[in-house]
DNA sequence: GAAAATAATTGAGTTCGTTCATTTTTGAAG
DNA sequence: CTTCAAAAATGAACGAACTCAATTATTTTC
């Protein structure tokens, strides 16, 4: 029963993030403007804000689908840790952090993370904050998973050891995006580093 | 021998950074025009602009200063802190934190943030950075002096500790301009909470 | 002290995100 | 099939950040 305006409303949405996806990858979000995406799309300027409330929001559309992949991967490491709390945080993070660069390009998360903080109200950045807190959510399953498979002490407040850890990964690919010149593995190191007194704390004697 | 450019341009520049300071904060970052500081300030807009580069630039040059203050103030606690660990860390993110909102708006600090992140690249932006970094390392400091005053474990990374301990802090100060209604007794309560494991990790049994 | 050289100021013009009155398309009713 | 109402699309017009060629002010030189 989808009627033709449903169908049509479908396709320009896919038509748009596709568009705006593609320009912004290749040449960047700055550069590019609205009218250039509403040009590929084949719709009006005009339209384009019928779909999306601005230049932003459409960012954080892209953005967020990005993220909704990362969140549904990390379930498997969280499901199924190995027993060195290390490497467990380790694996997570890797997952985060690896495929971040696939569809995204720095300048396109540092703009995004931007517009969530500066403009934290618009449909998609309030999708994009509330991903953020299900990724830290992971973070704090994985601790009380370790926990119950036995493998870290169970006297230690899951939640706050599990925020305080994505707040720093958080903040490491934040300065991950900022820097063009740091590379993953740079961050990877970093960010071994920092967890690792955290691990050593965790893990049971 | 102070010639008169020299006079004049620093007379210039501090008008312009108190118009904007004043108007920013009474009005909003948002809702002030270029031409509104430099009406205020007694100089053309292309005169406002021979002094910052751009109006996110001007805001990070007064956002700066107010670090710069906190910064200092941290150093009466670094060179003195109590011996017990999870209080010489809530005093000195009382410092950071109660601070903050005396010449800032929430909405000026969610702006700063944002064009930190967004364009890292201008003078005070690249200052605003620098001045976090100099917070981190004065966290540092602070594991550091309780290492060397035999009031924390002297086996651990201080840095990576002080580095994981400043991350949270900033991330949880930035959810907290984020959300209008958090109060600074709220962040009080989960920095507190989140830092308090560490504290036990890092106290000498 | 006048003239030349240098530095700084100026504001009208350009660009781009965003809005909104008008037009066009779709779906329902008779 | 025609008519009507509701929904959606459209692009010209608006506003604000930023630029730059022309002008004005200061310093240096002779």
């Amino acid at each position: 029963m989808a009627g033709l305006r449903e169908r049509q409303k479908a396709d320009r949405t896919l038509r748009i993030l596709e568009a705006a996806s593609r320009l912004f990858r290749e040449q960047g979000y700055g550069a590019i403007r609205i009218e250039d995406i509403a040009h590929l799309a084949e719709v009006s300027v005009g339209t384009l804000y019928n779909y999306f409330t601005n230049k932003g929001d459409l960012l954080l559309a892209i953005v967020s689908m990005e993220v909704e992949e990362v969140l549904e991967s990390g379930k498997t490491i969280v499901a199924n840790p190995p027993a060195d709390i290390a490497r467990a945080l380790g694996d997570l993070l890797g997952i985060y952090f690896d495929h971040s660069l696939y569809y995204l390009s720095k300048e396109m998360w540092r703009t995004a993370m931007a517009i969530s903080i500066e403009a934290p109200g618009t449909p998609f950045s309030a999708r994009y904050t509330e991903l953020d807190s299900l990724l830290a959510a992971q973070v704090c399953d994985l601790i009380r998973e370790l926990q119950r498979k036995g493998y870290a002490r169970t006297d230690i407040d899951a939640d706050a050891v599990g925020q305080l850890l994505f707040n720093n990964l958080n903040q490491m690919f934040t300065e991950f995006v900022k820097v063009e010149a740091m590379s993953l593995s740079d961050l990877h190191t970093a960010t071994a580093r920092q967890n690792a007194p955290i691990a050593e704390f965790l893990t049971r004697r």
